[in-house]
DNA sequence: TTAATATGGTATCGAGTCGATACTATATTA
DNA sequence: TAATATAGTATCGACTCGATACCATATTAA
């Protein structure tokens, strides 16, 4: 069955990209899961900068996200912000020295040196693959897909060329098309 | 570039599998890694069931795999075999019960309902592309294959069809042909 | 308007991961 | 036969992650 090996050849990258992540990440004294906190804190816009979002994209529970948060604002690489309108919600901001351990820390190694092993067809193909399998893999579970603003279906051009969020009524700032973002609908 | 949008897909992928195995491997009472141990150890072939081939399989230090094997044991899900030849060696065999969960576990449930909902095609397309990836990053880092002998550049029909080892000069069981093997070298 | 409920987040606990280090026992090499 | 390599174990500490219980703030219904 098909199925079977697609979920072989992920459950085994999966796990090199992991013990690569560590032992990258070691150096800074990180945890794989912390880094990739950072990551998508880095990319997401301010609808999506929260505990709550997390535990949706990474699949966790909201303690086990907590416990996270707490060690990464204690190492300086977060702060949080209470939010204006509603007092439950804190955002959670990266700081410049997240930034900079995030530049140096992804790609890995491990891919790295991989991908520029291949040539450009073959990265696109890959690439193209992975994007279909990972939409099938959110699609077909009704995950959310934490796509970016400039594919969502709200994003419209209301009154010109501005951007503008149909689903938040807000307009959106021309830096943001390509952040991703928790209420990302793909149209229909 | 392409390489970091590689990285993202299979970052993202992969924490989604780690949680959906956590979720399924719950009910048994076993963490993810432990699955995966299990999984390597139903599929290779008696001169890779050991601690040794497991910490170059899962890019881990023999401190923790030897952990999680204790874990392991103590659970009733392997058994250890002194090796007869060398003292040194313990083979790793699973047992019965192990067998019976991992039918129940692999794949998990996410993958099972994305892969069902992808054309044929599709599903040989994405597996083959993860294919090309997964020994680009083995090759790319000069890491094992970890490959089935009926791929391999050792394996011969010395003296007629059987199966038979170069490099450790031994005949192989028939049956060994779809086992993985910590020896095993594509062709050149 | 005030209770009930929903939502976003935190605190604590326990089993387990994982690398580091130090260790034992068996093989191999010099 | 001594030095070294190999396979594996034991212990420690920082950390993960789910479970549970809990605290605010919002929203809804009576």
């Amino acid at each position: 069955m098909a199925s079977t090996k697609i979920y072989d050849y992920i459950e085994r990258i999966a796990e090199l990209q992991r013990a690569d992540s560590r032992r990258c990440t070691a150096e800074f004294g990180l945890q794989p899961v912390q880094l990739e906190v950072l990551h998508y804190l880095s990319i997401c816009n301010q609808f999506s900068d929260t505990a709550k979002a997390l535990t949706e994209y990474l699949g966790q529970t909201k303690g086990s996200v907590s416990q996270t948060l707490k060690v990464l604002e204690n190492k300086g690489y977060l702060c949080k912000v209470a939010d204006l309108s509603d007092g439950r919600i804190t955002h959670l901001q990266v700081t410049e020295s997240a930034r900079q351990l995030l530049q140096k820390a992804i790609p890995s190694p491990l891919f790295n040196v991989a991908c520029k092993g291949l040539t450009e067809q073959k990265n696109i193909q890959i690439e193209s693959s992975l994007k279909e399998l990972l939409e099938a893999l959110l699609g077909s579970n009704n995950m959310k897909t934490f796509g970016v603003c400039s594919s969502c279906r709200y994003n419209t051009h209301k009154g010109g060329s501005e951007y503008y969020c149909e689903l938040l009524n807000t307009p959106l700032q021309h830096s943001a098309e390509q952040l991703i973002c928790i209420e990302h609908q793909l149209p229909t």
